[in-house]
RNA sequence: GCCCGAAUGGCGGAAUUGGUAGACGCGCUGGACUCAAAAUCCAGUGUCCCUUAAAGACGUGCCGGUUCGAGCCCGGCUUUGGGCACCA
């Protein structure tokens, strides 16, 4: 009998899938483990074979979890609002839900050729109403919520009412954006209206104006994570930095907490690295500057990190969108500002970015040095960003660079502070050196300084220690569609939430996707789209609103009374192992840690980090080939040839190329412009060119699973793309070595079948049978713990050269099992056919024992001269003697004892051997 | 500019973390089977010297160091991939 593999697989998924072979309910009895997949967005392209790649390695983790007794919960949906489908509606007129619908069904069919242990009756789409629902909930939740800074955790904004009633604004510590200050007797008296605009300023959701992302080509604000170089990541198109009032949410609360859990993290050090650096916390100090503008003084406050070079303030900096420059702005300098605004507020955030072109203007006003008296002109430049820190700073031109770009192009003067430090050229900005022009800090070196200096300040009321976070609060907000809709209405101007019993407040039907005329989002399209007859919100989530807490939805898909219900969670707690590409490294995985801690604060969830377990596949590039035509012509040149005309390089698709021979009917065939083409040939074939580049349909690159599910079968294409090399590692698709994996999956089905005879025996297995057997369990348990996928295939095959002749069922019983992560399919087969009823899914791992792969003996650990070289393997009833004289005859030894002679060998029977050396 | 990571045959990649470098697969060469091809099987395959073999020398991007011993550790480079980037 032969290896059928189309037949073999289209019967066993069927089977599964009848069985609910993979279903996972919480069971007490086993211990659990949840493995997750990023789930994909359902694009209209379907997949290539990059995007199996994560969902295999985990695939196979979660099978070997289930052999090694675990109740393992493998599920799988979809990320479906976004921006792709929502501008094929808008070309198109075709509702997005359709298109997804579609794409859907076609990934699902995809996906389900690769034969995936996935626990479908759990599946979801981020935009049914039934999953959305719990979305808008946990927005309400942040909206109804406040941050206190002195317990480090979200609290019921009822909590803070409360508060502000009995001490006013001074009773709490709270995470706000610009607060008014108040006391307890003002709170009483403000109107609703006024408190709510105070409330504003503390919930964790909450709508302030701030300067975004504004990308006029989407007609949509983004967050920062989905601007690249000053490009929206999507489209790429420019973005321009504007005051907007925009719904955010306060993930700058939890920034330290967020760095802090860091730590405890089984992620990659690189991918923590990377969060660490958008957290982005510095350390450092604020300090009050007093400013003085056509007579009238207003106190300012500055962020540094080198509080010890105060003494070399040369001038101060405002940023152009910092409110104090209206106030800072003298009546003659008003002229010459508002054209610097004017001029700025033109340029997109690339320009701002790339030109680095220095620009300012004095504002008109001076400030006062609180160290040393002296004044210094406040000016106003776009190198101080608004966001970060007050949006002011003390510019220190000796030692900062950009405050010395800035002195040098408008002339302002450079002091010194450290020993040594040659400013004539460029800035000193390293921490190191000895003080100097400094006061009471001279003599000190700069690491002693820094702290000196804020003391100092402290001590004197001038300002005080802080830290500081690059990360901003998200931008919530979209212009757009296709997304969820917020459950908030205006009532008499004063947004309110929609009652929970109301959700999900569900997306209305629309004839038309773009945004109004008058420039509004879509929703305001849409008939009647009120609450009690108020104005709901027309913006409607970003598309990391879905993805940020699916993760807990598939512990309790079919809850209509919660998120997930307190024994799910209780249960499955955190997701063990999450496996998805570093793409996400500053965006979804940071939203959903916030987005979890969060949820854990309010109680609703017992595990404050979301994902223990991170490993982050490769991409899968494409291998491009290209063809040659010669300019002006029809002629096709050959590479090796090209080199002698005047070539124009053409992407040609990788499907009428055979180990870069082209096809060339085919490429006739290909397109009608090709019909006549001619070729010059090198050896009677065409040669293409090749270059491995990102898969994509307009390089004509792209590897479809289907077509090698068809050629060589689904479990060939698990066990290649794990052989292909270590799953982390990016690499370019190449069908070169594929061949060599199905050669392999072959061998194993012979090992049960010839052309016609079954060849299991009930023989016993000898020693070298065991030990081969034995190796491989050891080897593959510790590989797969360590996601060293491609070795364990390398065992695979190394194990079956030593198998090559061995029937025996009492060796391939445990072989099946061992390779069934990898090979679900053809291991399934072969274990109904020795007689088993149920799946191998349940079968239990192979148990190692050591003493099949060892021989029987001592370790001798080997010194010389007391520093141990090496171990040496002994048969245990080696004498003292002949121990000896294997050391004195063992093949390393000369390398070990170099120049040196041997003086005498000491042999501990069982224990130690120690060679003196002379 | 700053912060991570990588560099090993013709190719993808191994190497028990300081102990026989190149596992496994691909490719290539030769052979068996075949009228022939495909498929399958067997053998060989880092480089140099050599008809071949033995033996030897060299060999993990470059220079130096530590060590009896370095792909692995230390110092200094080169190339390359990724992340951040007026973040005070």
């Amino acid at each position: 009998m032969d290896y059928n593999f189309i037949e073999i697989e289209k019967r066993w998924q069927q089977w599964w899938a009848a069985h609910k072979t993979f279903r996972a309910e919480a069971d007490g009895k086993k211990p659990k483990y949840y493995v997750l997949d990023m789930f994909p967005y359902p694009s209209g392209a379907g997949l290539h074979v990059g995007h199996p790649l994560g969902y295999i390695a985990s695939d196979i983790f979660s099978r070997y979890k289930r052999l090694k007794g675990f109740n393992v919960l493998h599920p799988m949906g979809y990320d479906a609002f976004g921006l792709p489908a929502e501008q094929y509606a808008i070309q198109t007129g075709q509702h997005p839900e359709k298109t997804t619908h579609d794409n859907v069904a076609r990934y699902r069919r995809q996906l389900d050729r690769i034969g995936f242990s996935y626990d479908w009756d759990r599946e979801f789409r981020t935009c049914d109403p039934d999953y959305y629902k719990w979305t808008q909930w946990a927005f309400l939740k942040m909206f109804g919520s406040w941050y206190d800074n002195r317990l480090q955790k979200a609290r019921p904004i009822e909590e803070l009412v409360a508060a502000f009633g009995s001490g006013g604004s001074a009773a709490v510590d709270a995470a706000n954006n610009d607060a008014p200050v108040f006391s307890a007797d003002e709170w009483k008296s403000f109107s609703d209206k006024e408190k709510a605009d105070i409330l504003m300023h503390y919930r964790i959701a909450y709508q302030g104006e701030s300067t975004v992302n504004w990308c006029p080509a989407l007609g949509t604000v983004l967050a920062n994570d989905e601007v690249k170089d000053g490009y929206s990541e999507r489209g790429g198109h420019p973005v321009f930095q504007k005051k907007m009032t925009q719904w955010q949410l306060r993930v700058s609360a939890y920034a330290g907490r967020l760095l802090d859990s860091l730590d405890r993290l089984d992620w990659t050090d690189s991918l923590k690295e990377m969060q660490r650096n958008w957290i982005g916390k510095s350390q450092g100090a604020e300090m009050v500057f007093r400013m003085e503008c056509d007579g009238v003084a207003h106190d300012v406050t500055i962020f540094t990190t080198r509080a010890d070079t105060v003494f070399g303030v040369t001038f101060m900096v405002l940023a152009p969108e910092s409110e104090w420059v209206e106030k800072l702005t003298s009546a003659s300098q008003k002229e010459a500002v508002d054209a610097y605004l004017e001029q700025v507020k033109k340029k997109t955030e690339r320009e701002r970015i790339a030109g680095k072109a220095v620009t300012g203007v004095f504002s008109g006003s001076y400030a006062t040095n609180p160290l040393t008296g002296e004044k210094v002109p406040v000016w106003i430049a776009e190198y101080v960003l608004a966001g970060y820190g007050t949006g002011a700073i003390m510019a220190v031109p000796a030692h900062d660079s950009r405050d010395y770009a800035f002195a040098k192009k408008f002339d302002l003067p450079i002091v010194p502070l450290i020993e040594g430090a040659d400013v004539s050229e460029s800035s000193f900005d390293a921490k190191e050196g000895v003080m100097m022009n400094s006061g009471f800090l001279n003599g000190m070196t700069v690491k002693e300084a820094i702290p000196a200096a804020i003391d100092y300040v402290e001590s004197h009321g001038l300002g005080r220690r802080k830290v500081n976070y690059r990360l901003r609060d998200a931008i919530f907000s979209r212009q757009r569609y296709w997304g969820e809709p917020f459950p908030i209405y205006f009532k008499d101007g004063i947004a309110t939430p929609v009652p929970f019993d109301k959700l999900p407040l569900t997306l209305p039907e629309i004839d038309e996707y773009k945004p109004t005329e008058a420039g509004e989002p879509p929703l305001a399209r849409a008939k009647d789209w009120t609450y009690d007859g108020y104005p709901l919100e027309t913006s409607t989530m970003p598309g990391f609103a879905g993805s940020s807490a699916y993760y807990l939805r598939y512990m309790d898909p079919h809850n209509d009374k919660a998120l997930v219900s307190r024994e799910a969670d209780e249960y499955w707690r955190s997701v063990d192992l999450y496996v998805g590409g570093t793409e996400h490294a500053t965006g979804h995985l940071i939203y959903s840690r916030f987005w979890n801690k969060f949820l854990f604060d309010l109680g609703y969830v017992c595990e404050d980090e979301p994902f223990r377990k991170l490993i982050n596949q490769g991409m899968i590039q494409g291998r491009s080939n290209f063809v040659y035509r010669i300019v002006n012509t029809n002629t096709f040149v050959s590479c090796g040839l090209k080199d002698r005309y005047e070539t124009t390089e053409i992407h040609v698709d990788i499907n009428i190329v055979r180990n870069d021979r082209l096809d060339i009917e085919a490429f006739k065939a290909w397109r009608p412009e090709f019909a006549t083409a001619e070729f010059i040939l090198e050896d009677g074939e065409y040669i293409c060119g090749w270059a491995v580049e990102k898969m994509s349909k307009s390089m004509y690159n792209v590897v479809n699973p289907d077509q090698v599910c068809d050629t060589y079968g689904a479990d060939t294409l698990r066990l290649y793309e794990m052989f292909l090399g270590p799953v982390e590692q990016s690499k370019p698709w190449d069908t070169k070595g594929i061949d060599g994996v199905n050669r392999f999956l072959k061998k194993v089905w012979r090992l049960f079948w010839d052309r016609e005879n079954w060849l299991v025996t009930d023989e016993k297995p000898t020693a070298d049978e065991l030990k081969a057997l034995h190796k491989l369990i050891g080897k593959e348990q510790e590989d797969i713990e360590s996601f060293s996928y491609n070795t364990t295939v390398s065992a695979f095959m190394i194990a079956l050269n030593d198998l090559q002749n061995c029937h025996k069922r009492a060796v391939l019983e445990p072989l099946l099992v061992l390779l069934s992560p990898f090979a679900p399919h053809i291991t399934e087969e072969l274990w109904h056919q020795l007689g088993n009823v149920d799946s191998i899914t349940y079968a239990a791992f192979p148990e190692y024992h050591e003493e099949y792969t060892v021989e029987n003996t001592v370790k001798y650990p080997v010194s010389f001269n007391g520093k141990t070289r090496f171990f040496l393997d002994v048969p245990a009833d080696k004498a003292p003697a002949e121990v000896e004289a294997l050391v004195r005859s063992h093949e390393m030894t000369p390398r070990y004892v170099g120049a040196q002679s041997i003086v005498k060998v000491i042999v501990v029977p069982g224990r130690i051997v120690n060679v003196v050396l002379k």
